[in-house]
DNA sequence: TCATAGATATAACCTGCCTTTATAACAGAT
DNA sequence: ATCTGTTATAAAGGCAGGTTATATCTATGA
């Protein structure tokens, strides 16, 4: 069945007159008289009394006509809706990212993005790195805040900040502040790293392995935060990211302990699906991620 | 928005397969590829991802399916519809009859109706005859039941049965019913007949012209059981339709009265109108109307 | 690693349907 | 009687959409 004739047949009944609706639908009258008549050819079945002041429906074409206004107000409302969508009126976003850094970068960050496009669902889920790459590749989410480097042929990645990691310890190694130690000096006190499944600890592992030092932590902790936490109460050296812990160095309640051997600095990075078009939305606050400034403790 | 390309978005999105689609569709995979392509670009926006094992619908064609297939549905059920009607199996019949032939005629052939159409829903409105022809020209019923002759340039007419009337009494004026009666003797007595708007009267004051008699009822009633109530309580002789009385007769409650002057028979019809065409349901009952027996009282 | 099967995309061609044009027929209204 | 607005009909023509042929990609299995 050719549902360019229910467009005909909408029309005119919608109208009740054949030449009316052949100007909504910009063709000609005797186009839609014979769409109409092909349509109640097909259903074996008139659909509309003929007058000289336009055309009425028959008990049959008003049954018809209910059920098809229902269905063309399903489409409509389905097209308003796609571009809603577009115009980030309508959808839902899922983002996979870690702890850390949904504390530290994406919370702020959300809350902005809500007050400019509050119809917007926002999905959050913090698994490990591997588990935000396993949700991206499922389709689970649209996509992952990682700490980059990382390599993968099918992903699209993109560095959304610089970050900076240090060592910062309480008062007890204070001292060691004063002025930039050797890694070996630094290493001899007791160290608190991320656990060994993150991104993070690979990446000062690298550091550690480049420089010729074998380490063995005392701490290996889930989060920057608790890495702070016990670092406050003087369990040791903790290893985390500068930028999330500037406001405790300010105030007083951190110390940095810079080594002679800068750590490379590194990168977040925002990563999704080569091979799949973002939505709209996912694709706004992608862009919008970059611009957007870290906040502290 | 050409109705077509939602087609074959439905049977792609249904099957998560452009080839699939194309086979339930009948045309070839390009073609569906092409419809596909081009919806996206009218919405501007992706809807499938493409795989090597087929295609899954973005969000945004998720959204838009939800609607798409409501909308399929609801035109399929449209569709069902006016087949059901076709069939007799969905549908409503509205018909204009007087109180007589109401009783005396339609509901015992509505009864069948009912029992080989269960589906079909009737409405039955009783007014006079003019009020008959007028609710058919309003459109407020599919065919009215009426006396004939009537004349109407816009109406169709088909007898359905032929009727008699005659004259008829109770135990007081039995003697009368041994043998055919001059008319002039009949009018003698108090008479009973149907009021003037009806036309059963208009016919039967028309035999009295006929046969230059000139009477004045002495009842005046509105419908035939209330005529042979009247005449079983010896009121007068009343006119009333032989066919609806055999019982009454047979059983020795009523009595006839034969006039020398044999009063001609006349037909009950249906009547509709002549430019709209009826639904397969009244066009069902009428032409079963004809074959149909009267009961009796 | 190569070949195969099954999926979609692309390009060119061409056919048939649908639109347009032009006209008739009809009913109300002026 | 004429004019206006309606639908129906017939003929002609163009283009939307279908077909054919081919490319490309990706799993899968030998």
């Amino acid at each position: 069945m050719n549902m360019e004739l229910y467009k005909s047949f909408y029309y005119t009944a919608k109208y009740g007159n054949i030449s009316k609706a052949s100007e909504h639908l910009y063709i000609t009258q005797p186009a839609v008289s014979r769409s109409i008549k092909q349509l109640e050819e097909e259903l074996k079945c008139p659909l509309f009394f003929r007058t000289s002041k336009g055309v009425i429906l028959t008990p049959e074409g008003e049954i018809l006509y209910q059920y098809v206004d229902q269905a063309f107000s399903f489409i409509t409302t389905g097209e308003k809706k796609i571009s809603d969508v577009k115009n980030l009126l309508y959808g839902e976003i899922r983002i996979g990212v870690s702890d850390t850094l949904c504390k530290h970068y994406l919370i702020p960050h959300l809350k902005l993005f809500n007050t400019l496009h509050p119809a917007i669902k926002i999905h959050v889920i913090c698994p490990t790195t591997p588990g935000i790459i396993n949700l991206l590749k499922s389709g689970k989410i649209d996509f992952g805040i990682i700490n980059l480097p990382y390599n993968d042929e099918q992903l699209n990645f993109k560095s959304i900040m610089e970050v900076q990691d240090c060592f910062v310890t309480g008062q007890k190694y204070k001292s060691l502040s004063r002025k930039a130690q050797p890694l070996s000096t630094i290493i001899q006190h007791p160290l608190l790293l991320l656990e060994k499944n993150s991104n993070s600890r690979l990446f000062i592992d690298q550091y550690f392995k480049t420089n010729s030092v074998s380490v063995i932590p005392d701490f290996e902790l889930g989060n920057i935060d608790l890495l702070v936490q016990f670092a406050k109460y003087d369990f040791g050296i903790a290893c985390v990211i500068k930028n999330f812990v500037e406001e405790e160095l300010e105030k007083g309640r951190l110390f940095e302990v810079k080594p002679i051997e800068k750590i490379p600095s590194r990168h977040i990075g925002v990563t999704w699906l080569k091979n799949v078009p973002l939505s709209p939305a996912a694709k706004e606050m992608i862009s919008n991620l970059e611009y957007f400034e870290t906040t502290e403790f």
